[in-house]
DNA sequence: CTGTTAGCGCGTTCAT
DNA sequence: ATGAACGCGCTAACAG
């Protein structure tokens, strides 16, 4: 059998013997080709099962119709929660998406970055990485129409979409709510003190004591790199302290169950000896002997639909002459208290 | 400020009074560039941050340097970590990937197949819909050159090229374990009956059955739809039997989450009443009170790497006279028992 | 109704 | 050392 060439919209013209553009048009669904001959086009390309090649298309649409999406990684389940919902979102709306993971490295981050824009995608979605200090990359999209979209992590400065979580809303009700249940010394477990969250739930603790009137004891307000190391070593250094923190509220449930995982080692009772709030509520949590009390709920499906959202808004408009005003949009999260269950 | 038209190469070659074929050389390095004209084009690239358009290259090489990946999912810890592999090793050799979901719906992993087609991708990494009958879609592709790889949900014909986990080893390994502790009365919880795992699971546990001349009671083999109703539903069949069964190897662990938590339910002592032992061996694991006694690891990461790998092979040798060998890689298990920690 | 032509951005001859 | 011309697959403007 003689190598098969790729089914194109020129061969199949040459083998029925029509112009290029009328098989074009048959396919397109064009009024002005006649029937018969938009049959026999359609069923020689079902027989070929042709497929437009859509870098052709992309050239002279100055149209990729694939969106970007860059997260620092999958296995966080905010962030496959929130692909997913970006993956629906776009799809309905005949996009590809095109999904990347920064590792949390800045470099790999430019990286993909530099080739998301090669490829012309119709807009890039994304969450920063822990550790990105300048988004330049992101800033030299502009040369290229192409807009971007943050979420969760994203840059501060006022010029660009994003889509955040109210931290400090959450925050405020986490300790309150500890509050409410008889604890003073609360303690925080924050992640890497660059990151606007970490800083977050620092002001939010501040001014939640402040309101109640409890003296601000920064060493009870600690960072870590996230890591079950990590989490035991400030653990170590939050029980030893006189009196020692009755209550905790960390960084994201991973910590927690680091956490909790540090309690049982060291015989503490969880939510009696020591009371533990995280951010996320994790599926997982549920299977748990002795869950976190409660949990921030962060919502990725939603944040991933709303910034997805705005994408499709920003490019439906792209040619349109309406002054551009850069979307600002809080999400606000939800305390979920994590009741024994009884049967 | 005019409305800044996107770098290209020949806009470059207007603003330096050049032709295009002199930028795209001195952008590509052809030694036969004057110097100072390089520098010239090179700094002007920068300024702009000039990206090539890979679909104007693409088009004309007939390669997009794109991998296409379709999973299940990516909530499943296997496959974030499957496609981590296959995202690495494919940046590593200058290639994107596309990633997509088919949320075990054949007619979205269908669309996405069709999309990929048009996209021209190089080639397709793929893990099969749960409920994915036939494959002529992925089958389409040849006509296009389309090379495919599959891994652990596979396809079950030869002239395919696949990685697959070897069910039969590690299942095998997983009952003889549970043998050696005493048990007899061993059940297995299925996912659905067309999957090929559950085939092989059952036909592994009746060759145990009988090596250890065993009464082979089907009633103990159940298929579920892997929801935990599903499983709640099948432990209160298995545990009405007479004699009721003292173990049970399940799907994954998150059907043995599930069963763990049927156990807490009804006052059963998990690896006491009743013992688990299950496939893939999740982080979480660790951090349960009664974790299953053990877990069959499945090496997701090597299995998107040795898929990754071929395709690479395929891809580099795509234009070679090598008579086409399928690849047919089989992964072992192992099986990883979960000590109680002592501290 | 259908064919011809041109051009999207790029690399690659072939000239000069 | 540089420019002109061509073509990848496709659509759209223009012709008939």
């Amino acid at each position: 059998m003689a190598v098969q060439s790729v089914p194109t919209i020129k061969e199949m013209a040459r083998q029925l013997n029509l112009s290029s553009s009328t098989v074009s048009r048959a396919l397109n669904g064009n009024q002005s080709i006649g029937l018969r001959t938009k049959m026999r086009v359609k069923q020689l390309a079902d027989q070929l099962s042709y497929a437009p090649n859509l870098n052709a298309i992309s050239l002279k649409q100055k149209k990729t119709f694939i969106i970007g999406v860059i997260v620092p990684n999958l296995r966080e389940h905010f962030f496959s929660e929130a692909v997913c919902a970006i993956e629906d979102l776009a799809l309905q709306n005949k996009y590809h998406v095109l999904i990347n993971q920064s590792q949390d490295d800045p470099e790999r981050e430019r990286q993909i970055v530099e080739s998301m824009k090669s490829l012309r995608v119709d807009g890039i979605i994304a969450s920063l990485s822990k550790n990105t200090q300048s988004c330049d990359h992101f800033l030299a999209l502009r040369n290229y129409n192409i807009p971007v979209v943050y979420f969760d992590r994203v840059p501060n400065r006022q010029d660009v979409h994003k889509v955040v979580f109210n931290m400090h809303g959450g925050t405020k009700d986490a300790i309150e709510h500890l509050y409410n249940r008889g604890h003073r010394r609360i303690a925080i477990l924050n992640g890497p003190e660059s990151m606007a969250s970490s800083i977050e739930r620092t002001n939010a603790y501040k001014q939640v004591m402040i309101k109640k009137r409890i003296k601000i004891d920064m060493s009870l307000v600690v960072s870590t790199d996230l890591t079950q190391a990590g989490t035991f070593e400030a653990m170590d250094n939050l029980m030893a302290q006189h009196p020692r923190p009755t209550a905790v509220v960390t960084m994201n449930d991973y910590v927690a169950l680091d956490v909790i995982e540090y309690a049982k080692n060291t015989k503490l009772k969880i939510n009696k000896d020591l009371c533990v709030i995280s951010y996320a509520n994790l599926p997982i949590i549920n299977y748990l002997q002795t869950p976190p009390v409660a949990s921030v709920e962060q919502y990725p499906w939603q944040q991933g639909a709303k910034a997805a959202g705005i994408m499709m808004d920003l490019i439906k408009n792209n040619d349109s002459d309406e002054p551009l005003v850069f979307q600002h949009v809080i999400i606000d999260g939800k305390l979920m208290v994590h009741e024994k269950k009884k049967r």
